[in-house]
DNA sequence: CTAGAATATGAACACTTGTTCATATATTTC
DNA sequence: GAAATATATGAACAAGTGTTCATATTCTAG
């Protein structure tokens, strides 16, 4: 009745639905899911807006679709899934590079926009929060958590709470991906933001790395 | 036509006026503006819609009113004004009771909603934008940036970017706050999140401070 | 207590919203 | 190219929305 009908490489049905989802996922994040209506999903596509019920069950669908594909985001892999052991051996590199990956999607329009859904719906829709939680924050954290701990038996990095350091690499992150998102919306300049991404990982580093001879610069 | 009617201590009107607000403002936090309805304001209070009517000219009066009482809430003044030159010489006290009054205002039910209704409207709302970007986020970092600035002249603390130490000292902060109110909303535990306050101050101090002897404890 | 003002009610309005459905058009399959 | 299927249209509906207004009730001065 449904699933995935094209046996070709790509019906003119799925082409649709998958404008749909990238319309909606334009107007959610910039207006908000329930200020946005049926009718300015499809009149931004140039379309009427009983079309749209050829592909969705209803609006709510088109938003539970959205949040599903959250999950597979690339906001959420943080990780290049290598060798723990390895990649915690690289060290402060390892970190240069999620901050990179942090700075790269502030700046990648599909994930600014779940970014922004992200951050609208998670105080009232429980399973956007959910998903949040599980896969945005306590995923990326703990995982995190593991290769600090390693650095500290590798002897990189001095000995402490490494849930503690995670979650202080990982919050200016996010603060400056949103900050970001909010400076885009009116224009201005993210200069300054941009700078704070290698800025933070500078700072941090310098603060858990054991210094192997002395190295005040 | 309008302005403060209470000669007296107060009167009927402004106390259900107030009682409008209070009202609205935990239904907008909750639900978010769009999706409340008038209906849902004045059956929270036990009252008709258009009662409401009589104390706001419509719906938006009743958001912008909020949002102008953000302006002076409690969360945008994270500062006791005493004098500068004084609090930067506490160095880490001041750094501390920073942190402190984030905590407590994370448990605050006023200022709960009110970040609640901050965090949902910013993306939309371009003036809760600039009341959080100018109130809430530069004045505090600007602030913080000067005191910075002032214990690196009292060599309490290393020299360096000051606003970029403010920003790494104010972003884990606000994540933490984020925090607790997302864990609240579902009833969870927050102590883990709550220990992270201080262990950031903790953490940032250390991070910055000048050792005056050696104090690797 | 009474006149006048402030506030609440009930009912209605104009409009928007999500959704349905019969019908028309396009697309794919054979 | 014809049959079958998928997709789009136009029109309509029911429910919900913000708002108004005449009227009733409550409050407050004098």
């Amino acid at each position: 009745m449904d699933g995935d009908k094209g046996t070709s490489a790509l019906s003119k049905g799925s082409k649709t639905k998958a404008k749909i989802l990238k319309t909606a996922l334009k107007l959610f994040s910039t207006k908000g899911y329930k200020a946005t209506t049926v009718r300015d999903i499809a009149g931004a596509m140039g379309v009427k807006q009983s079309a749209l019920y050829n592909h969705f069950k209803n609006k709510d669908e088109i938003l539970e679709t959205l949040i599903g594909d959250l999950t597979s985001s690339a906001i959420v892999h943080l990780f290049d899934d290598r060798d723990p052991q390895e990649a915690a051996k690289s060290g402060k590199a390892l970190l240069a590079g999620i901050g990179t990956k942090f700075k790269l999607l502030s700046f990648d329009g599909q994930n600014e926009a779940l970014f922004k859904l992200l951050m609208q719906e998670m105080f009232r829709n429980e399973r956007v929060r959910e998903i949040y939680n599980e896969h945005f924050y306590q995923e990326n954290v703990k995982k995190l958590s593991t290769y600090l701990f390693m650095m500290m038996q590798e002897e990189l990095i001095r000995s402490s709470d490494p849930l503690m350091l995670a979650n202080e690499f990982f919050a200016p992150l996010f603060f400056y991906q949103m900050q970001v998102s909010l400076l885009k919306q009116d224009k201005k300049s993210t200069s300054s933001v941009v700078s704070l991404f290698e800025k933070h990982v500078e700072f941090f580093w310098e603060s858990i790395r054991i210094e192997k001879k002395e190295s005040f610069f």
